[in-house]
Formats: C-alpha cells, structure tokens, sequence
DNA sequence: TGGACATACGTGTAATTACACGCATACAAT
DNA sequence: ATTGTATGCGTGTAATTACACGTATGTCCA
C-alpha cells in the first residue's frame, strides 16, 4: 500500500499531474489564437447550448459555478461572450459574440492537432483506455453524491 | 469526432473534469486537519526525500518550479516546512518541520478513507483500470519532451 | 397577501497553475 | 582572471479552482 502520492497509489495525485501535463499540451497547441483549453472548453461547450444560464454551463462542464464566473470574466473581456439579462431576472442569458465564434473556429485545427500529438505520444489504445474509463468515472461520479464525507 | 469537450472526445478536459471531482472529495475528507488534497501530496513527497531542493521536489511532483515556490508559502506559513540555504547558495533545503510530521501522520488515514471511497463509488476494477493507463501516461509524456509544439 | 423556502448569482479570500523575465551563483573554457 | 554558459530561484501577471457568505428574484402555501 504506497503512503505517497509520488507512488502510483494516489488517482487523485496522479489525476492531477496527469491533467497538468496535459493541459500545457493543449495549452501550447493553442497558444496561437491566445486561448486556453480551459477557454476552448467553455466556449466549444457554449456554442452547443447558446442562451443557457451560468448554472446549466457549470453543470455541462462539471464545474463550480462560481469558477465559471470567474472564467467567463477574461472571455467577456476579451469580447468573445456577451452576458445579458434573462427572462427571469435572477438568471443571466449566455451567448457567443461573432469575434467568440471566430476564435472558436479558428481553434478547432489547434485543438484538433493537440488531440493527435497527444494520441501520438500516448498511443492509440492507451487513449482509447484513458477516455472510456474516465467517462465511466463521471458517470458515476456525478451520479452518485459528492459530497458523501464521512 | 466530437468538437467540443461535453463530448467524451477531448481527453484534456475529461481528465480536467474528473481531476476536479476528485479532488473535491479528497479535500472534503482531508478538510478535519485543514490541508488540500495539493498539499498533503507536497507533505508526503517531501517526507520520502527530506533537505532536497524545490526543483527536485518539482521534478518528482511533476510541478512547475514557479508553481511549487508559490505552494510552500502557505505551507511555511503553516510552519509544516522549512526553507533553508544549501551548500549550493542557488539551492534551498526543504525539509518537514515535527509540525509538518504531526498534520502529515493525522491526514494520512483521513486520505485513506478518501481513497477508500472513491475506490467504492468508482469501483475497484476501473480505478485500477484507471491507475493503470494513468502511470503509463505519465511514464510517456514525462519520457517524451510536452514542449513538442508546432 | 405575507412569509417561508428555493433558486440564481456575485464577492471576499485564498490556494493552484504557469509563462516571461530577471537575479545570483556555479562552472567551464580561454 | 575574464568571459561565457548553465543552474536554481523569485516575482509580476493572470487565469483556474472552490468555499463561505450575502443579495436579489421567483414560488408556493397558509
């Protein structure tokens, strides 16, 4: 049983450098067009569900919704989403700028090489190992409660 | 091919996602000795090599070396380590203070359960399925040079 | 109608991550 | 000894992450 998360034994440990590591990948893939894949994420992610509330985008992306606030702020500076007020005023209403579509488009051959340099240094099956189990992870990740601390 | 990482296409941002619920979990049972997931990986790696420098320990970690100075501030601050000079004046020691020892030995078995219980939500087969492809992963990135960039 | 409750969001605070840049120290070659 | 080069670090800047807390809006029922 390793006691250090320099040992294999910790998937939390290993998950983060590995999501580390690999995000610089991406990072640099897509340092030309000047955003993250973080951003890419959202706006990618965006694009597919136009005029949703920061909540339901939180919800899709899997992430805290005061993060997302947060990372929507550089891509508004930025000019590539607009934040308007919604029907029901507690919401907001979120949607790509024409610039933000642009970006998007322009970053897609970026992302897409990164996807194959990756698959090229991991190899294939390795890849195909990686995604199936890491969908099977969220699965029953979101399904079951987080937050079931002792 | 998916186009935007809702999709179960782009490994960075599964591995993004599943990186953050983890943690989540492991910080929530971590949260009684009131250090991160982050944290009691530093601890413990620094104990299995004590008086090494902050570019080793950022080796092992497989941290940037920026990233790891600005994640033993709060921990001195916490007075868990200390900081010293080398022989090498460029250098400094690391090493665990008996402070850094007493939380480190009280996280460890709240990190077990943690363990324990993402192994149960998750699954035993798919989290060794997933410590499996993740240790080869980083035996090839770490292999091959990231900076590999256009 | 009024109040209880739920929903959607922002902010303060603080840790985590990383790039670009610059400084000091060590070492090697001339 | 001087000059160059390599190594080890810190800081400025900025994005990413998340918890605790507070505010405003919507809903529902007594």
């Amino acid at each position: 049983m390793p006691l250090h998360p320099g040992d294999p034994g910790c998937i939390c440990y290993r998950l983060r450098q590995t999501a580390r590591l690999i995000s610089r990948t991406y990072d640099h893939f897509l340092a030309p067009v000047g955003i993250s894949i973080g951003q890419f994420g959202i706006l990618a992610t965006l694009a597919a569900m136009q005029g949703s509330s920061i909540s339901e985008l939180a919800d899709v992306l899997q992430m805290e919704r005061t993060t997302l606030t947060r990372n929507l702020l550089p891509l508004k500076k930025l000019g590539y989403i607009e934040i308007e007020e919604g029907d029901d005023k507690r919401a907001k209403s979120l949607c790509l700028t024409r610039a933000g579509e642009k970006t998007l488009s322009d970053a897609r051959p970026l992302w897409h090489a990164a996807q194959q340099s990756v698959e090229q240094q991991l190899g294939k099956a390795e890849v195909q190992s990686l995604s199936k189990t890491l969908d099977g992870a969220m699965d029953r990740l979101s399904a079951s409660a987080v937050k079931a601390v002792p």
